[in-house]
RNA sequence: GGGCAGUUACCCAAGUGGCCAAAGGGGACUGACUGUAAAUCAGUUGUCAGAAGACUUCGGAGGUUCGAAUCCUUCACUGCCCA
């Protein structure tokens, strides 16, 4: 691949929010991988992970691609840990301030983190680093140094900040340390790019690039990644919005979470987060607009290719199968949850004892709105004695099999 | 430290003594339509009861009142202004 081509690919989804900023970032990538040629040394690439959960979603696996990237070049990936920032918290993706973790947690999260990172990133390729290792380290005279590169009114040009500044809402001084910390995790790596989503863009172009520049390093190359966006394709995917594509919830899960992904949002998927080229998803657009490609086959491609990434391709099959005959056959799926029918049993208790629905009022609600059937027949009394076996249907998509 | 304002259901937000389980919007859910898409239409959205109805809820605690989300006291949290 010649030195264009990477560009391209490595700029592949990025997003910077200014036309200018994306200019000088994609000429300082060139540039950087110019360098790196000519100095026959790989880039110091990374991307910091705080490890306030343990269960992944598609979102947090964008930067993890982009990492995954540089490494298939060549290039030299450090998967940070935030475990000193973590203990602050960021508020870049939050309008509000977040709570603390304690330190116990975040080493416990830490772990299945990576390892689920690794679905992505080669393992060998990779190497593990706790910022812990040097922020630890930093007095508190340290700090005032640091701070003094960084005025309030930089902080206040923030979005999240100046945002929470006019409605009237908290802003806790240790949160602007996060930015000063992370900062300095690049000077401590002596980092040539970091990688990281556009909510990250104040640490890394500012906090970042200021540090390094202060104390006498080259500054890095920020590659912003886009958002994704979750199931509903507007908002960014998060657990808290509900609207997330878990990882370890199963090839089927996954596969049927990426189809109910609304049109508009496939080609952002397609850059994010699959292994395709620029090349390739240009063709799939083309098609896409002149017709050749029905939309829905555009994303069942992708929702296996997806798939493939974190099971492998005999699974993304049978769960792209699975789905076709549920959805588009309306036929039950193969597999589903079963349930063992106890005496006296109305239809309410076994919605209930299943979770079908959180309470009594909820589950006579969808009895009443015609979302239960069994065995395709619609139920129509919640306080009836439960007919007979068979397959019972809340809802579009919950299926349990009562024996 | 002083003055003022605020805290309502998943979120935003109305409600200033009974007609309040609490307007409106968003979200979510169900049905129709469909490509498990979008858009649209209809409905549901505290708990329990088949229904009438009953019970719990408006930051926490206590009080006034026949009766409180609404009035009083106090505590906690947040913002704004002044120092």
């Amino acid at each position: 691949m010649n030195i264009e081509e990477q560009v391209e690919l490595l700029m592949q989804g990025t997003e910077y929010g200014d036309e200018d900023l994306k200019k000088a970032m994609t000429a300082e990538l060139r540039a950087r991988l110019l360098l790196a040629e000519k100095e026959n040394r790989p880039l110091r690439v990374y991307c910091g992970y705080d490890p306030t959960s343990t269960d992944l979603h598609l979102g947090h696996t964008i930067s993890m691609r982009k990492l995954r990237q540089f490494q298939d070049l060549g290039h030299d990936v450090t998967f940070l840990i935030g475990s000193y920032t973590a203990l602050v918290g960021d508020p870049s993706d939050k309008n509000k301030a977040r709570p603390i973790l304690t330190e116990e947690k975040v080493a416990e999260n830490a772990l299945t983190y990576a390892e689920q990172a690794f679905r992505i990133l080669d393992r060998e390729k990779t190497k593990i680093r706790y910022n812990g290792e040097w922020l630890s380290k930093l007095t508190l005279v340290d700090l005032i140094r640091l701070g003094q590169n960084f005025t309030v009114q930089q902080f206040m040009a923030r979005d999240n900040f100046s945002k929470r500044l006019e409605k009237g809402e908290p802003i806790y001084i240790h949160e602007t340390f996060y930015a000063i910390m992370q900062g300095y995790d690049a000077v401590a790596m002596e980092t040539d790019v970091q990688v990281g989503g556009s909510d990250q863009l104040f640490n890394i172009i500012v906090a970042g690039r200021k540090l390094q520049e202060a104390l006498g390093q080259r500054p890095l190359v920020g590659i912003i990644t886009g958002i994704l966006p979750g199931t509903d394709g507007v908002q960014r995917m998060s657990k808290s919005l509900g609207n997330i594509v878990p990882i370890f919830s199963g090839a089927n899960d996954m596969f049927g979470k990426l189809m109910s992904v609304p049109d508009s949002a496939m080609s952002i998927y397609m850059r994010l987060v699959t292994r395709w080229s620029p090349q390739q998803i240009e063709e799939i657009e083309k098609g896409l607009i002149s017709g050749v490609v029905h939309p829905r086959d555009a994303k069942m491609n992708l929702a296996a290719e997806i798939t493939t990434i974190f099971y492998n391709e005999a699974e993304a099959k049978s769960a792209q199968e699975n789905f076709v005959k549920t959805f588009q056959q309306k036929e039950i799926p193969d597999e589903m949850p079963e349930y063992e029918l106890q005496e006296n049993q109305t239809i309410v208790d076994v919605i209930l004892a299943m979770k079908l629905a959180e309470s009594k009022s909820k589950a006579r609600s969808l009895i009443d709105q015609k979302g239960v059937r069994l065995d395709g027949e619609v139920l129509e009394r919640g306080d009836a004695p439960f007919p007979h076996k068979g397959v019972l249907q809340v809802g579009k998509r919950k299926f349990v099999r009562v024996v």
